[in-house]
DNA sequence: TATTGTTATACTCTATAACTATA
DNA sequence: TATAGTTATAGAGTATAACAATA
């Protein structure tokens, strides 16, 4: 187990971003592992699901992961039966990539899995202080994209 | 460049925890290129400059890095004159990792740059958000230890 | 010619195992 | 016997380059 953080470095942004997403990471996998996938194959058919139809290379790039990456990813998740890729009548180049019964099924459990994790995670803030927090992160992260649109 | 968040992740803590921390990574890799060292060096030096004296393993421990990294680490700092590894006359097979001159004045002037850094990338938080923000972080990693001690 | 998916390859980072010296 | 540092090696993860099919 690691150790108590030294203090000089726990007040540093960059060190608690780091092992925040650490910690949380080890719950979410945790949390995943009866599901049979982890937090990125997790994302995947979260983002399928939400916005469809969408190719191999669409999903990558808002995944913001390499079109070579998500090959080894969908082949993955195909092989679990949890999506199928299908050519896109528009443009035979395309794979458009679609949940299967089961790998619906299976999102919405583990997603309400991970749900769960969320919140026990940000307990410790309360509920006000968890819903600042989230907040705050969106404003750093997507903040940027409201003046580039 | 990234694209635009896609809506179904950006409420979700550990997206938003991963890609502030890929931005706040970025700008510090930025901030601290002109120094010549990387944020896990600057908290090399950090740490060796708060707790001395600390062997390689002792420090290995603090920054959660397995040994052989540590190793890696040294070398390089020791390459590039900032570090200078020394026996320890308690314990003949530790190595005492002290800063040199060259060193100190580096941390002071590189951990200036980011904090810089940190405070230009809290900015839109308003200063009242942005300590919210670390306290609220601070209690997610480092509440734990508060009870185990 | 450019793009999509794929494969093979190379690269980076870190961990594991084995060795030396010290305890 | 165990520990600290070191080195060599292996493994995971990702990116780069080249290729086939399609636009």
């Amino acid at each position: 187990m690691a150790q108590r953080p030294p203090e000089v470095l726990a007040s540093r942004l960059g060190y608690l971003l780091k092992h925040a997403q650490i910690r949380l990471g080890e719950a979410v996998a945790a949390a995943l592992a009866p599901y049979g996938i982890d937090a990125r194959e997790l994302a995947v058919l979260s983002l399928l699901s939400a916005e469809y139809p969408l190719s191999q290379l669409e999903a990558a790039g808002k995944l913001n992961v390499d079109r070579t990456t998500m090959v080894a990813l969908i082949d993955g998740l195909e092989d679990k039966g949890l999506v199928e890729r299908r050519r896109s009548n528009q443009d035979r180049r395309k794979n458009i990539v679609e949940l299967t019964e089961t790998g619906k099924e299976r999102l919405r459990k583990a997603d309400a899995a991970r749900r769960e994790v969320d919140r026990l995670f940000l307990a410790p803030l309360g509920l006000e202080g968890a819903e600042q927090l989230v907040s705050a992160l969106q404003v750093l992260v997507i903040g940027d994209w409201e003046s580039a649109p």
